[in-house]
DNA sequence: AAAAAATATAAACATATGTTATCGTTTTGA
DNA sequence: TCAAAACGATAACATATGTTTATATTTTTT
């Protein structure tokens, strides 16, 4: 995105930690302000929310080489409500807001890739609309791995079916 | 978001345009790169995808006041994939992609801008995708004011349908 | 290794939503 | 201004999806 020194690089490294969570651990708890942004080298995460009957959905899952949070409430630094949850051991890279805004102030380029970043997901988001609005579940199913490699190994059915927003039997009728 | 001064504002004013527009027309069409994104100063635009059965889905409605593009394919540079169609006659800004541009490089803070303005819509989206999980159409029809104030007054009602995802005869049956 | 919990499937039934067809009303465009 | 088109409601039926309950299997924990 951007020409960064290794000096630069170097600096920005000494401001992240790393950290190795146990499988089932949640890492974002929902009504906390977010204020990191993780990085998986190695794990998944399960991104969730809880509605006013209880039922838990799951939004998205969240694999290695990616990052990961409640970006919403981090911009607006309002309180959580997402939940975050390692699936497997995981290994994360922290990234605090300082960092972050340390970035945005003092890398060459910060703001553009800053920019660049939210543009990126935006763009994901987009496309998570327009299939909503296109596609069956069905259908949603069957093209399930161009977007989460490998989750049928990974990840309980009932997961999948709550991201893709029906019952683990009607998942299980599909299938069928 | 940012701070602009007078004479920076005029010339940013003097690289865009404003256009009228009949109703019915469409002022993007799928498939070709959008360059351009409008400002709404009067009027209301619809944007909607057609699926592969020739079915037309009603993705957002743009009131008064506010920016509208296909932004995703705008940041690509790829081949659109909505149609921009105005419900009203509408007078629009048509704000080039050149404009844009011209505004991260040489305006006092135009990165950050940049970088607000894609966060400000993620955080739309993200808000959208939640209630896409959370809650079921007869809910979001019954919430519809607050992202649309005016909607029921402006916009027929299957377009309304087509917006929560159902046929318009189910919205028919949902109001009675 | 045994017990407990989580998981996936299945059947039967209930509810939500889609489809087709009809009809009266409203809006639009010539 | 008037004919055509668009619109919204309704009924009857079809399909998709949810709910409850049961069961067998796998995984996790003790």
């Amino acid at each position: 995105m951007i020409h960064i020194s290794e000096d630069e690089l170097n600096v920005f490294l000494s401001k992240v930690t790393t950290k190795t969570v146990k499988r089932q651990e949640i890492i974002n708890r929902p009504n906390s302000i977010p204020d990191e942004i993780f990085f998986i080298n190695k794990g998944i995460i399960r991104v969730s929310i809880t509605d006013k009957e209880g039922t838990e959905h799951t939004i998205h899952f969240a694999l290695e080489n990616q990052f990961i949070a409640d970006y919403s409430n981090f911009i607006q630094k309002s309180p959580s409500i997402y939940s975050l949850q390692t699936l497997e051991e995981t290994e994360v890279v922290v990234i605090p807001r300082s960092t972050i805004e340390w970035g945005y102030k003092n890398l060459n380029g910060g703001q553009k890739m800053g920019r660049l970043i939210a543009e990126y997901y935006f763009i994901y988001q987009d496309d998570r609309i327009k299939n909503l609005y296109l596609r069956t579940p069905k259908e949603r199913y069957e093209n399930i791995t161009n977007v989460f490699p490998n989750i049928h190994n990974r990840v309980p059915q009932h997961m999948i079916a709550s991201y893709l927003g029906i019952t683990p039997i009607h998942l299980s009728r599909i299938k069928k």
